[in-house]
DNA sequence: TAGATTGTTAATCGATTAACAATC
DNA sequence: TAGATTGTTAATCGATTAACAATC
C-alpha cells in the first residue's frame, strides 16, 4: 500500500495546491486595489503595495505571479487585471446563492453586511426558530421556519450554508443544511462541526483573533 | 548600526517570543478542555486531543508543554491544570472592561455572544452615533453617545476597544480610542486601521475564511 | 511486566526573505 | 542611458511531523 502523501492526493481531487495562507491574503490585496482604483490609479507596483499592507514585497511578487496577471518593469501591474484575476481565483466573480441560519443578531450583522457584495456569496433566505423572527424581511431578505430549509435548498439548489445560530444548534443544523444538498458551511458558531469529509467547512474563528489580542495585552501591562 | 533581528526586538520590548499560531490553537484547545470537564472527565491525553481537534499529536504536546503543565505517562494531563494555564496564558483569568463603538447588527452580536463571557474580555458600555440607538439597552449594556467616550475612557481606564462600526468610520474611531488610553483594539470593520506602533491591532477578518471556503468551493464545481 | 503515554531531539516540509539578473 | 521594477532562484527561517527513549 502507498502513502498518499498531500501533493498526490491534491491532485487525485484536483483540488489546486495553493496554499491557504496565500488565500487569506488575497482579500487583502484585493481590498488595496479596489481602493487605488478608486483613486483612479491605472497601475500598481509590488513594492508600494509592500508598503501598504505591510506584507514583504518579494511575498507579493509571488502571491501575484500565482493569479496569472505580468507586470511590467518601471509600471507595475495593471489595476484592473489584477483585481479581475484574483476575483477569478476566489471564485468571486458571480456570487452564489447562500442561507443563513439563525436570525439574530449576528446573522442580521452578516445579512446586512455591505462588504459581502463584492465576494461571490449572497444570501437570499434566511432561517430561524424562534416565531417572533419568522416571518421578519431583514435588509429584503426573508426569514423563514427552519422546517421549510430543506425543500427550499433543495428546489433552488443551494450549496452554501452560513450558521449564525447559538452553538448548540450548530451541530444539528449542519447536518441539515448537509441532508439538503448544501456542500459548503461557513461556520460562525463557536463549535467544531463534524461532519462528512467531502463537505467544506471554514469556521470564522473570533477567538483566535481575541486570543493573540489578549496575549500581546497581558504582555504589555 | 546593527540590525534588530526580530527575536532581539521581542527580547527588548519584554514581549514573549510565542508564536501566533501557537496563539491561535489555545482557544481551540481551551474549548474542548471545558467540554471534557463538563462531561466529568479529570485528565486527557494528547492522543485523544489530537483525534477530536485533527492536529497532530507531536503539536498538541509542544503547545502543552508551553503552558509549564506536565503530563503523566498512561494519565495524560490534568484538565483542571490545563484550563487553568492556558487561560493564565491568554490572560483571560480576570477580564479586562472594553468599549465597543458601533451598536449596529455586528456590535449587539458581539454583547450578546455568551462565550465572549469565557474570554477575558468584557464590555461594558457601547457607543453609536445614531440618536436612535442612544439610550438603548443592549443585554445590560448602555448605549451613550460617541462624544462621551472620550471622558469616560479616561475616568474608568479602559485599555481595550471594539470597533463595530462601518468601514468608512473606523479609522476616525480608532484615532479617537487611542487619544482616549485604548492600547488594544479589536477591529471587525473591513479596514486596516493605520495607528501607531505601540497599539495592538487585531483584525477579525471574515473575509479570508471566506476566500478559502470559496476557493475550495471553486475546485468542487 | 507490558503497554500506553509523555516529552525531546532530529528530519522534513513549507513559507518567507534575500540576492540578483532581466527588462522596460 | 540609468534606475525603478519585475520575476526567479537560492538561502533562511520557522512550523510541523517523525522517531524514539523515558516513565508511570
Amino acid at each position: 500500500m502507498t502513502k498518499k502523501k498531500p501533493s498526490e492526493q491534491a491532485k487525485m481531487n484536483n483540488e489546486s495546491k495553493i496554499s491557504n495562507l496565500v488565500l487569506r491574503r488575497y482579500p487583502r490585496y484585493l481590498h488595496f486595489l479596489r481602493e487605488q482604483k478608486l483613486k483612479g490609479e491605472e497601475n500598481v507596483s509590488a513594492s508600494e503595495m509592500s508598503r501598504h499592507l505591510n506584507v514583504h514585497h518579494t511575498q507579493i511578487r509571488k502571491d501575484l505571479a500565482l493569479t496569472g496577471v505580468k507586470g511590467v518593469p518601471k509600471v507595475g501591474h495593471n489595476i484592473d487585471s489584477l483585481i479581475d484575476a484574483i476575483e477569478e481565483f476566489l471564485n468571486w466573480k458571480n456570487s452564489s446563492d447562500a442561507f443563513l441560519v439563525g436570525a439574530g443578531h449576528m446573522g442580521r450583522a452578516l445579512i446586512g453586511y455591505r462588504g459581502l457584495q463584492n465576494t461571490g456569496i449572497k444570501i437570499i433566505t434566511a432561517f430561524d426558530r424562534d416565531p417572533e423572527k419568522i416571518g421578519l424581511e431583514v435588509d429584503g431578505v426573508p426569514v423563514y421556519s427552519i422546517d421549510k430549509m430543506h425543500n427550499l435548498a433543495k428546489r433552488l439548489h443551494i450549496r452554501i450554508g452560513i450558521i449564525t445560530a447559538p452553538a448548540s444548534a450548530a451541530q444539528e443544523i449542519a447536518e441539515m443544511m448537509v441532508e439538503a444538498g448544501v456542500i459548503a458551511i461557513w461556520n460562525f458558531a463557536p463549535t467544531r462541526l463534524e461532519l462528512p469529509e467531502e463537505v467544506i467547512v471554514e469556521h470564522a474563528d473570533i477567538y483566535s483573533s481575541l486570543a493573540v489580542l489578549s496575549h500581546k495585552l497581558a504582555d504589555k501591562l
